[in-house]
DNA sequence: GCCGTTTTCGGCCCGACTGTTTTCAGTCG
């Protein structure tokens, strides 16, 4: 796809434009960034077939840009963004990370100081050239050296699953403070991002002096590096950011609406806002002077003419017209889930760390399941020691026992039995049919050869979705949130061949958050059932079924998409 | 540079904080 790769372009262009303080056009340059971004069409066919027209008819491309889209599929390069880089030959991106300083800043440091990337501004600050420019000074030059040093340690973006129990501890602690009244996490955090930048805390206090001291002092804060009267912000030694903001509590729904973002569904929101002839801030929502919502998140989504959308929706991706017209989706929740169908026990490895069959049951019942599916993995996947045929059917007598136990002191409650088979490298699967039947389900995933092509992928996924004893597609498209790309497939053919097989593709709660939320509102448009499944190896791993929940939430997914909400006989009939 | 059923011209999201250029630009979210 060229989308990103001009994308890319355009926010340079955004840059440069910003440094030459050129009004509007680094915002138009912006827009059109990220309209191109969100295109789920390839730039380069839309140019195919509908040329210089169609490229008009995407959001926020005019006359000028479709001609520098047109520039760039014709000859890879696009001249004013050749003629800026030449003027301004800096690694922007990289120097762009260090905390507080921006465009212009980097254009000064490179004119004056000949600074190109972040080696040769260590450089210049540390021999004490920066402080004295026009514009700059001792404690700026110090800020440079300290986010210099911070982003050697800074791990970037962080997986929301590391993120989020910290940040509800933290959370918890701030609302144990006496002058607390009421406490969130906000930004990506509450719209359950993949992947975290920094922590947002919303908090209406009594005395909001003392809970950003109580704050900035928390153990493990490494440096303050901002306090006003309304906010806060620490850097971890852990290597992330958190960010304290103290707020009135008439004002907590329009500030938990603007620190939730994302920054462009609140754009968004304030244009709406603006049509209406109104203003919509942090504070409220205004009419001239005169306030009119601002209490609940609920009324200033009402006053502006639409529902309330959740925060998992808030990305600018539709989810504000659909809002509009009153027609947002019903999306699923934790408590509509019956169970989980992808656990592995202690079967599969006798010795390990592994759950015993009883624990996870007892568990699961905990939790208020109604049932839980064991699928161990199978015999080619000597890493995790997978069973042979003979130890399905052994673990699947030992399974009709316990069940018959559970059903004897009452207990409404059944443990599946069904396996994580593995995917040959030609689509076979490692597990004899006549044992695959007696099974109540089966798990088919990828878990060797990674590196095909797309065609040999596809046919390989292919063979085994028409497996007929095949139920679910495991982690279907291979990725490992910050740690391993997806393998290369062709999901239009994935859908195809689901809908077609009615083979059921899993959304894989632990950190592979696979299936991807674009993929989900793919899949749930098709009319392809998807199931939300933990993938445990240690039974503390069954209340990972959350993250899975929030990545459906983000792909719009409802009830009716996900079968592991439907009752036990009602899943066994639409695994059938 | 884009956009429009109030407009083809005149708008474009909003506010806090910091440091430095004594009144505001740059940066951030």
């Amino acid at each position: 796809m060229k989308n990103h790769e001009i994308a890319k372009i355009f926010r340079g262009m955004a840059t440069f434009l910003e440094i030459e303080k050129v009004p509007f056009k680094p915002q138009a340059y912006e827009r059109a960034a990220f309209s191109l971004e969100s295109l789920s069409e390839d730039v380069g066919e839309i140019y195919a077939k509908g040329g210089m027209k169609a490229l008009q008819e995407i959001a926020g491309i005019g006359k000028s840009l479709a001609e520098q889209i047109e520039e760039y599929l014709k000859s890879g390069k696009i001249k004013v963004h050749e003629k800026f880089k030449k003027e301004l030959p800096v690694a922007m991106d990289e120097l762009l990370r260090v905390e507080g300083l921006g465009a212009k800043k980097i254009k000064i440091l490179y004119e004056k100081l000949r600074v190109t990337d972040l080696k040769t501004l260590e450089k210049a600050a540390k021999l004490n050239k920066i402080a004295g420019l026009f514009g700059f000074g001792e404690k700026t030059e110090k800020n440079i050296l300290q986010g210099l040093e911070f982003l050697k340690r800074d791990k970037g973006r962080q997986l929301l699953h590391d993120i989020l129990p910290i940040a509800r501890a933290t959370l918890h602690t701030l609302e144990q403070q006496p002058e607390v009244q009421k406490a969130s996490l906000a930004g990506s955090l509450r719209r359950m991002r993949e992947t975290i930048g920094d922590v947002d805390f919303l908090v209406v206090s009594k005395n909001p002096k003392k809970t950003m001291d109580f704050f900035v002092n928390l153990p493990g804060v490494e440096k303050v590096w901002g306090k006003g009267g309304t906010k806060a912000s620490v850097h971890m030694i852990n290597g992330f950011d958190m960010d304290l903001r103290v707020i009135r509590a008439r004002s907590y729904g329009s500030a938990l609406q603007y620190f939730t973002g994302s920054k462009d569904h609140n754009i968004i929101t304030r244009k709406i806002a603006i049509e209406k002839g109104l203003k919509l801030s942090e504070y409220g929502l205004f009419r001239g002077k005169v306030m009119i919502a601002n209490s609940t998140e609920e009324q200033v989504y009402k006053a502006l003419g639409m529902q309330w959308i959740p925060p998992e929706m808030r990305e600018n991706s539709g989810e504000i017209e659909v809002a509009l017209q009153g027609k947002l989706p019903s999306l699923v929740e934790l408590g509509d889930i019956r169970g989980d169908l992808h656990v592995h026990s202690n079967w599969e490895e006798p010795k390990g760390a592994k759950s015993s069959l009883e624990d996870l049951a007892e568990k699961a019942m905990g939790m208020g399941y109604e049932y839980l599916g064991i699928s161990d993995h199978t015999k080619d996947l000597n890493i995790e020691r997978g069973l042979s045929e003979k130890e399905l059917l052994e673990e699947n007598k030992y399974i009709k026992k316990l069940n018959t136990k559970f059903s004897a002191e009452g207990k409404k409650f059944s443990l599946l039995h069904g396996c994580e088979a593995n995917i040959r490298k030609d689509g076979s699967i490692d597990i004899d049919d006549e044992v695959l039947s007696q099974l109540d389900y089966v798990v088919a995933s990828v878990h060797s050869h990674t590196k095909m092509d797309v065609k040999e992928m596809s046919a390989r996924l292919e063979r085994a979705m028409r497996n007929p004893h095949v139920d679910i597609l495991g982690h279907p498209t291979g990725r490992i949130v910050g740690n391993r790309e997806e393998y290369a497939h062709n999901f239009d053919h994935i859908l195809r061949v689901a809908k077609e097989t009615h083979t059921i593709l899993e959304i894989n709660s632990s950190s592979r958050l696979d299936l991807q939320d674009i993929y989900i509102r793919r899949a749930k448009n098709e009319g392809v059932k998807m199931i939300i499944n933990t993938d445990t190896h240690n039974i503390s791993q069954l209340n990972l079924m959350e993250f899975g929940i929030s990545q459906a939430r983000r792909g719009w997914a409802e009830k009716k998409d996900v079968i592991n909400t439907l009752p036990i006989e009602k899943l066994l009939d639409t695994i059938k």
